[in-house]
DNA sequence: ACGCCAATAATGTGATCACATATTTGCAGG
DNA sequence: CCTGCAAATATGTGATCACATTATTGGCGT
């Protein structure tokens, strides 16, 4: 299951791998996207690019300043905060939801994912930990046929995606007790409450020391804006390397 | 507050237009939307049309059929309970979350909205009513800042208002104690426990009958999709009028 | 008359161009 | 060496065109 290429339109491509690389934390918060840029690089026209970012914007994945910029939304405490509140909320209803339509192949592939998601933490592989985990998530989810819930929190998904790679790299994971394997036994068991449970634990664990140690990070939580002076043509230094 | 108009970008006041005519029902699910169709009927060029209609499909507001049509998706009862899950755990969580953030403005806006919404009944003027509820609601979840709720919640109205005014139409609002003025009340005395009952209890009301009496209804919840024979050149008959 | 099949029309996708505007650069002045 | 202003560049938006694919129409054979 790499990355499903192949896809019928380019527009769906770029869509696509632009909502990867968001999800997934590659593209750096503040990190300036344009069109024709985005275009070159990823070989096609500006018009694929451009109908991808604006279903990027509608996803809330990116936000497209009025001036003449699009970037990857600034992560605030106040904003983290509902964001986690809301998946919460969002996943494990939807997880509650999905439990009856589990079955024997669902709970196996969710294993997997779980598998996956170890040997990447092993290797510190932070971009496909974080695949492996929300993969296993939406596994879970995508059990219950028809569902409303998962581009809802697909969508939340997108917005705490770059944060959670920055988190990542800065602290990186410090999970104590795995969560997941409760939500295993949860399932095997149908147990309503104790899914419940395993989710919202597992959704605020690994995130909560997270977000409070990053917030003595610098407010932005984003790249330095190139503001000031404009005397910058030293170099565009894009990321300073520590 | 008509249709704040005067927007920046063309695309920008399609996109408005064609979301509101969706989430108050204006336009009946199963219709076809083209984007010629639609940039001619509006007076625009159809590269607006397209980036609209391409925004409202990740707002789950229209499917795109793969083959070359483009519609308001059709309403079945499994994914109407879903969509009423969804809003009840979303919506009295941002309430609650709102709840402290509610100034006296905010209260008063709302009560505003409940008035028009009671006009509104009397004159069985539904686009008003569908209007006014949702600012109602959309009132009190804007009092926090910042949020990230609305957008999915947003998102949720949009799938379900072609479905409300399909309901309203053909069995009329049954509503008999007013839950507005229990949210109302709760808002003042920041009852946190009594806000959470009285939205959900809003959301259930108006619908849950609406639901059970329209699983009778015919299974599409959409107009006649003209299949069969290709001989339907008599008449395009859009809707018949019973 | 009905059903199948080719011909025609319509549609979405992608590409390229023009234009208004924001951003960046270049240069002078303090 | 830094600051402010004008030229130059870059960018998003919108329009138009070409093309492949699909839906619709018209006619033929049973």
């Amino acid at each position: 299951m790499p990355e499903m290429l192949e896809e019928a339109t380019i527009q769906q491509r770029v869509h696509g791998r632009l909502r990867t690389d968001i999800m997934l934390g590659r593209i750096a918060p503040g990190e300036p996207l344009t069109i024709r840029g985005l275009a070159e690089k990823l070989g096609v026209s500006a018009m694929p690019v451009r109908e991808a970012l604006r279903r990027l914007a509608a996803e809330q994945a990116i936000e497209l300043l009025g001036n003449r910029r699009v970037r990857i939304p600034i992560m605030s405490v106040s904003r983290f905060e509902d964001l986690l509140a809301a998946r919460v909320t969002l996943e494990s209803e939807a997880a509650v939801r999905a439990l009856p339509h589990a079955t024997e192949q669902t709970i196996s592939e969710m294993e997997r994912h779980d598998a996956a998601l170890d040997a990447a933490m092993v290797r510190n592989d932070y971009d496909n930990w974080l695949a492996a985990n929300f993969a296993f998530h939406r596994t879970l989810y995508s059990a219950r046929p028809d569902s409303v819930f998962l581009p809802l929190i697909e969508s939340l998904w997108l917005q705490v995606g770059p944060f959670l790679r920055m988190a990542l790299e800065n602290v990186g994971p410090s999970y104590t007790v795995d969560r997941h394997v409760e939500a295993l036994q949860a399932l095997r068991e149908r147990n309503v409450m104790a899914l419940r449970i395993a989710i919202e634990a597992d959704l605020r664990d690994g995130i909560t020391h997270l977000g409070q140690r990053l917030m003595r990070m610098d407010e932005g939580l984003a790249l330095p804006q190139k503001r000031g002076g404009h005397r910058s043509r030293t170099r565009d230094i894009s990321r300073p390397p520590t």
